[in-house]
DNA sequence: ACCCGAAGTGGAACCGGTTCCACTTTTGTA
DNA sequence: TACAAAAGTGGAACCGGTTCCACTTCGGGT
């Protein structure tokens, strides 16, 4: 076990000081003759010389990394996600550091302050709604902070990437609605969320516009984690006149509604027509294939990278932006009109 | 945007020099008085203290941090590894700098690089295959290597954690024996990975304990990225005389495979008996639920990062550790008896 | 009362980069 | 040819911790 070369004892090999292979190292820091800055690079090649990153922040104040707060990476959204996010950040140069919240504000705080020991430059996260404190201090000391898919209003500074999350839900509803449905079922995120509610209000106003009734009792905001998705969708058959048509708009609660969907031998479409809010490529190899509203998980991931690395170059106007990305929608085979759905 | 109190900030406040304050952030590096302890501990929490990451690192010469090196986290196999790993390290303290390859080797190399560049005190990666200087290079740096579901042969002195390959192929090959088949295909890995190879080899021993001839158009050896495994289907369903069987024993190409069979409108287990190697639970949301060799992920993380920090704190034996982890084989639904089978 | 070792403390070097600044050498221009 | 501006260079401080070591203080044993 050797020991790595320092930046002095290329100096030395050159024949050169520190500074001028500090200046080789960083261009436009400073001038170097073409003779040493070639020679410089010849003995850092055969070398194999390459700078600590420990020392490079240490003396810059922050590092080259940005932390990654999701909630759980063995669901696919989440995975997805920050496969696009480590992809983008890498080909900018940026490392990823990989922290998970379980949806646990304990362990989220737990996460924001070791990210902040590591004087990371920037954040991009799906919070869980908590730590206000904790998200401003971190932008106090001047970490960029972006979350993905959910807002929190008392954080009114920080950008935010999401989906159109009212046009999404309000064009779901509709497409069902034209199917004739009328009691048509909601599974979202928690009221807490910016996401949960938009969703909820575009599910509203599709019924608002065809002039039918809303039952408060077919929408259900179900937690992120755990298994509430399939709970509440469990709960939503037993219901005396159960819905015909059924939207999760959770994302993390997709898989956990299907199971039940499966577990219970409802048939698809015959019995519920469903459309889920994924992006996932086993939604299509199921059968029948289901309808999903796509989230354009790329896009949320290409904007979030904009905008933390935007905010580190300073290249970027003052105010926070809260960027909306529209989702498709893909019919696929989950949905029947009414009239061929069997009423229990 | 205001700074952060450093650590003779600390000092200063408390009245007592930085070495007292280290010793406190410290313990048993040194004695400290209990009056000055209490009084260090207090400044801390007041000022809210908390030590810079790089500035120990730099001191330390490596960092309490660890790389996750793996191909690709859209694919839920190595989505959900990380997601245990992340999990499992934390609970040690240790962050993860998370990068992907793409299965590429060039991406690899850079990986490699940039985490060497970071000092971090280990990696845990599913190695593409190349880069075996690379990885002698880290070791040699004293960066503890441990691989994940694959070997590098040529890198005899790295630790691996991965299931009973000959034993799950072996297995699944017996069960579709079993039930009647004689023309079982196979979809593996390269063979120029250990897994790929051991789980021929256990494919082959089925079939000589059963007096069975293997058929070697039958195997397919795919890369672990791109569409190969559907590629080798639609080769495998194309032949003058097709397998009734398919076992796709190569996680990562599952889905591209199912997809592809899906698309011919191949029906399971009708036309052909299917068994794939995977965890993941949108195979039981299919239909029919596909009969798969379980990978125990929690275990390989588990192992992985014990192997990792174990070495970290140097108590652990010297030699290299191989570490096999039985997969559990659970029959559902998408296999059936030769008898029942349409042949083509 | 005396001495020795342990407990407690702080000064300063060190880790490996970056950066400021003073200094020397070129260049360009009048 | 003279002299200011620009190019090139190296010394040293600095970033924020850790650690070694010298020094002081205290306690216990004889």
């Amino acid at each position: 076990m050797k020991k790595a070369p320092t930046i002095r004892d290329v100096a030395a090999a050159a024949g050169v000081s520190v500074s001028v292979v500090s200046r080789v190292l960083n261009p436009d820091s400073g001038p170097v003759a073409p003779a040493k800055r070639q020679e410089v690079v010849r003995v850092i090649d055969e070398l194999g010389y390459r700078p600590r990153a420990a020392a490079r922040e240490l003396s810059a104040g922050h590092a080259l990394t940005i932390g990654l707060v999701v909630t759980d990476l063995s669901n696919p959204f989440f995975a997805r996600l920050a496969d696009r996010i480590v992809w983008e950040a890498r080909s900018h140069g940026v490392q990823v550091v990989l922290m998970t919240t379980q949806e646990d504000p304990h362990l989220e705080a737990e996460s924001l302050d070791t990210l902040l020991d590591r004087s990371v430059s920037g954040v991009i996260a799906t919070p869980t709604g908590g730590n206000i404190e904790k998200w401003a201090r971190l932008q106090d000391l001047g970490v960029n902070v972006v979350f993905v898919d959910r807002t929190i209003e008392e954080l009114g500074d920080a950008d935010v990437v999401s989906i159109e999350n009212f046009d999404s839900a309000q064009r779901s509803t509709e497409y069902l609605i034209g199917l004739g449905h009328t009691r048509i079922a909601l599974v979202t995120g928690p009221l807490s969320t910016s996401t949960g509610r938009a969703r909820i209000s575009g599910y509203r106003a599709a019924h608002e516009s065809a002039s039918l009734p809303v039952d408060p009792l077919l929408i259900r905001d179900v937690p992120f984690r755990g298994d509430a998705g399939g709970d509440a969708v469990g709960s939503l058959l037993a219901m005396p006149q159960p819905p015909t048509a059924l939207i999760v708009a959770n994302t993390a609660q997709v898989q956990s509604s299907v199971r039940r969907l499966v577990q219970k031998g409802v048939r698809i479409p015959e019995d519920l027509s469903v459309i889920v809010f994924d992006d996932n490529p086993w939604t299509e190899l199921m059968s029948p294939p289901l309808s999903v509203i796509r989230q354009p998980l790329d896009m949320l991931a290409v904007h979030a990278i904009e905008l933390v690395l935007g905010r580190m170059q300073g290249r970027l106007p003052e105010g926070p932006r809260l960027i909306e990305v529209k989702a498709d929608f893909l019919p696929r085979n989950s949905c029947a009109p009414l009239a061929q759905t069997a009423i229990r």
